[in-house]
DNA sequence: GTTGGTCGGTTCATTATTTGATCCGGTGGT
DNA sequence: ACCACCGGATCAAATAATGAACCGACCAAC
């Protein structure tokens, strides 16, 4: 592993529950060296993409990260344009919904919304990279990706997050061919013990799979009813949003398959 | 200077005018290696920092800085509590008016407003990194610093922008007393040869300076009332922002000096 | 169709940088 | 006074970065 890599790691131990780190938790967390740790803490502080708290001298995320995305935001305003989306997703199901897009071989979340109608939430942090293997929308997104995505994901080890996990590539690949003849990716419990959820892909310009858009609802209201009342509405944004993002749907949206809605097969 | 700056260095040669950059022109940009630069582009896409254009082979912003600073948003959310103060400040004075934090030497843009009132505008990208010693936000940051700061900054060599361009370590000094004295910085063609701008600074919780707050316009509309006119719209909006990011003012601020506005010193 | 320029990307021996056990001095809590 | 932890510095050994040369693909000109 090269030693960009290791220092950009750094940075993905920070979640909403963790806003700052200290050295000594750096290296806890990853492992390395506390020398080599603080020679990278340092150089990323430097570039302006951690700054220090100056009383307790632990790290938090820089103004270059302020910087940085909003000139992609300017240039590629994926956010902005599927917010207001998502919003609407989740306003109108009532539950919490979110888009996340392909990154290597895993998805970074880009926004979410939470309704908060009732009284037990699922908890998403925006700071989570999401498994492809494990969630709704990875599993969106991995059976419209190309083949070479798919063995990359599929070659390697699968770690199972609860008990229902698929990790078997044979039976990951069923469920992809389930997911290609509906649109639609249905998991139940497959990340987190408490939740289940359903995610459609997003298409780019040139027709392949940049995203995914989903919705997750905590295992106590998962009745087949709600779940399939969610579908419709799921794959209309779903939908919207490529159009937004000036994406095209692939052959297989253009009517037929994305019409029918899956059975139920488990939750 | 350490690989991992040499590769974070690359993200900076993104702007609004050049959202995608190829390989070749990565090398020309940064002059180094064009192997040297493919190995960090290859390992800043890994994760998530760059995505390729999957037809040009050309790189741009990635995945990645949305999440992470969608994380610093929600723990620190400065970009957030400023910008209203922003957007209102330009609306206010009919100019250009942008929010820049301390990065380093340097300052780095967070977020700005353009009410775009009049047929010239100021050319403002938030890509770009300011130059403490050039800019009006530079100055007011720099005139309330620590020392150490200051002398890191005042002793290296400084590139002049245009032929007014303060360089001198000890005109700068002079400057400063005055940016103490009245709390408010004020340059005229320093940094673009057509625009004039005033600034005036932030402060943290421990009141120490943490950014600056800008208003910038064209020459041909920098007459003395108006830029009078800006001023106490100007201080009152710094006030508000430090206070809105739960900063304290220091000493000067209390009530005496700020109530004196400068007089003309050039334009 | 051939040529010459450009593009992104790869190779591999040489070299320079990163690495980590250890030490240091300061600070805060007990 | 003590201990634990912090950020920071040192230096030989190990590892990773480097860059000249190379490759195939593409494009436009002749």
């Amino acid at each position: 592993m090269g030693t960009i890599t290791k220092a950009l790691q750094m940075l993905d131990f920070f979640s909403r529950a963790r806003p700052e780190i200290g050295l000594g938790e750096f290296v806890r967390l990853s492992g390395r060296d506390k020398a080599t740790v603080h020679r990278h803490l340092v150089e990323l502080e430097e570039n302006g993409f951690l700054e220090q708290n100056q009383i307790s001298r632990a790290y938090r995320l820089g103004p270059a990260l302020l910087r940085l995305s909003g000139v992609r935001e300017v240039t590629n305003p994926i956010r902005g344009l599927v917010r207001p989306i998502v919003t609407a997703l989740a306003e109108e199901v009532g539950e919490l919904a979110h888009f996340s897009v392909l990154q290597g071989s895993a998805l970074s979340p880009v926004c979410h919304a939470d309704p908060l109608r009732h009284g037990t939430q699922v908890h998403f942090d925006e700071a989570e990279i999401l498994p492809m293997h494990a969630t709704s929308s990875g599993l969106a997104v991995l059976a419209f990706a190309d083949t070479k995505l798919r063995r990359r994901v599929l070659g390697r080890p699968l770690r199972p997050h609860t008990e229902r996990t698929p990790v078997d590539p044979d039976e990951i690949s069923a469920l992809l061919d389930e997911v290609r003849r509906t649109g639609l990716s249905r998991l139940d419990r497959t990340y987190d013990e408490e939740v289940v959820s359903q995610a459609a892909p997003i298409f780019g310009a040139t027709g392949e799979v940049i995203g995914a858009l989903s919705v997750a609802m905590p295992l106590v209201r998962a009745r087949p009813d709600h779940l399939r009342s969610i579908s419709r509405p799921l794959l209309d944004a779903a939908r919207s949003a490529t159009r937004s993002l000036g994406g095209v749907n692939p052959a297989f949206a253009s009517g037929e398959a994305s019409e029918t809605l899956p059975a139920e097969h488990s939750a």
